[in-house]
DNA sequence: TTGGCTGCAAAAGTTTTGCATAGCG
DNA sequence: CGCTATGCAAAACTTTTGCAGCCAA
């Protein structure tokens, strides 16, 4: 993604870093990448940014691991897998969440629903 | 639960505040509900414990609700509904987790799955 | 006496926020 | 000249931890 401008460089930056990777990175995680590039990046940039990303749905946070939260730039439906061990975060492509849920779901809680996160959790291989 | 002894009162009350609410409570509203029983309950207690039980498998993580852990003394495989508005977590016992997507999803990630987490959000009827 | 549970308070770690500055239009 | 984005550092908040006291065996 090309800059906008100077301005919008380190915003731009943080969604595009967010968007290339399958890291599903922690805030910190993003910080240290893109500091390389970016010496002048402060976290508090990341920080607010990360949570303007999320109101605009533009990203999505996957929920804390070992305290900490963690984002994730692909907003298209999908599971995960979270080692418990090294905090690791998969995406697991092979499987989708089946369709009928999502209407039983806003149906049974009597609510909107806008979002739907199935997460396994265990052990990856270098874990187990 | 008849409380063991003196000695694990406040680990047994803990425990049994768990489960037998199905607010799916923060630790620090498992101490503020406590409190009033216990008066000389210390919010160290809660964490010191939450985590044992953890650890044991008593209860579940269900992850972080605004930067808050939230736990389910009811260890039994169900589904969750999460407020983005209010914040409140209730259960979706007429949804199931189909079984397949255990063996499918420790195939794809593998790893030796042992939880499975299907949580939608959205917007409650009070939050609209 | 020993070992486990707890209160209390300090510490650690993460995330948010206030303020001043700089860049864009 | 506003307005937005940002660096920096302080603050807020959640969770963990060290230490001393207490209770049960």
């Amino acid at each position: 993604m090309e800059p906008r401008s100077k301005h919008f460089r380190k915003r731009d930056a943080i969604l595009a870093y967010l968007r290339s990777t399958d890291q599903h990175p922690s805030a910190e995680a993003v910080y240290t990448a893109l500091k390389q590039q970016i010496p002048d990046l402060s976290l508090g940039t990341v920080y607010r940014n990360i949570s303007l990303f999320k109101d605009q749905g533009l990203i999505i946070s996957l929920g804390s691991v070992n305290g900490v939260e963690r984002y994730d730039g692909n907003i298209d439906p999908h599971v995960h897998f979270v080692c418990t061990g090294c905090g690791c975060v998969t995406d697991l492509h092979g499987l989708s969440i089946p369709e009928e849920l999502n209407t039983a779901a806003a149906k049974e809680a009597d609510a909107i629903v806008d979002q739907c996160h199935l997460t396994f959790h265990g052990r990856c291989q270098t874990c187990v």
